[in-house]
DNA sequence: GTCCAGGATCGGA
DNA sequence: TCCGATCATGGA
């Protein structure tokens, strides 16, 4: 039995949050669930996060950690519900996926794993995504706490850093399946580990500019760059079109939509997002 | 066998 | 600037 000793219970003070619609809602690629907890690791850290009606439990957390990670990375602290009313002002035609989805929180991930984990994503599908990036964790990653209790070998391995995947040959990118993205794995690891991308000036700087410096990089085009903003980055704005949005567009939001510019752009579309994925059928018209 | 996936790059119009 | 072909891989 994993995490006896040490847990930590939150009163959830986010009325309508769901940890599983976020966790699984495809913003990341390293959690799993199993016996109704959301297990998988973020920060170099294990945990397992179980939600009943009243509250949290995160198992392998203190107070301090959850202080220090877990409340940020979940974003705890944003008014989600006032969100959604100002994001169905501007979008009326978005009622539907923003109830429907009203759990989901964007979360707040380390900007190297998200900018990584969507390069790989291009052109693929979750399921695979999931298992290259849990073989780059598996054979570059360091050692997680509380590895001994994963309940997947991958989930006991830190996300392998920039440095670490700079090394690595390009072939052995093609070996875990990464395909014609294995040159950008590569690319991208060396000019990120030299430091040429200033992570921190991505979260702050104008947009376009964060925008810019995203895209000068090879394997990065513009949802790549939408998605690293947004999950990585903080740039709530950022408005990241993969098939299924543009599905959505095409169908529902024909027209265009006010949405895309707005300051939580990246919100709306993950309602969007979450509602077409898990009802194709009834949100694309024949 | 074909089609598809949280697309980007490239060359040519 | 815009458009189509092409790029690996594995599951449906």
């Amino acid at each position: 039995m994993a995490f006896n000793d040490c847990w930590y219970y939150i009163i959830a003070d986010s009325r309508n949050f769901s940890v599983p619609a976020t966790l699984t809602s495809g913003q990341c690629f390293r959690w799993s669930e199993f016996d109704g907890r959301l297990c998988g690791t973020a920060f170099g850290r294990y945990v397992e996060i179980e939600q009943k009606d009243d509250g949290l439990t995160i198992y392998g957390a203190d107070r301090n950690e959850y202080e220090k990670i877990w409340r940020g990375y979940l974003d705890m602290d944003r008014d989600y519900e006032e969100i959604r009313r100002i994001v169905t002002e501007i979008e009326p035609r978005l009622a539907d996926s923003a109830e429907y989805a009203a759990g989901v929180h964007i979360l707040s991930q380390e900007p190297w794993e998200a900018l990584c984990s969507f390069v790989i994503s291009q052109n693929n599908n979750i399921p695979r995504i999931r298992g290259i990036i849990s073989k780059l964790c598996l054979n570059y990653g360091e050692p997680a706490v509380n590895a001994e209790f994963a309940r997947e070998e991958s989930a006991g391995y830190a996300f392998p850093t920039a440095q670490a995947l700079a090394t690595v040959p390009e072939e052995t990118f093609k070996k875990f399946g990464c395909g014609y993205r294995a040159s950008y794995l590569t690319d991208v690891s060396r000019r990120v580990a030299n430091g040429e991308i200033d992570f921190e000036y991505i979260k702050k700087a104008p947009i376009n500019e964060a925008r810019k410096l995203l895209l000068s990089l090879r394997g990065v085009g513009p949802k790549v760059a939408e998605c690293a903003l947004l999950y990585g980055f903080g740039r709530l704005e950022c408005f990241p079109v993969d098939v299924w949005i543009r599905r959505a567009l095409e169908s529902e939001f024909t027209g265009g939509t006010d949405l895309i510019g707005s300051r939580y752009a990246g919100v709306a579309q993950q309602y969007i997002f979450e509602y077409i994925r898990r009802n194709p059928d009834k949100f694309i018209k024949k």
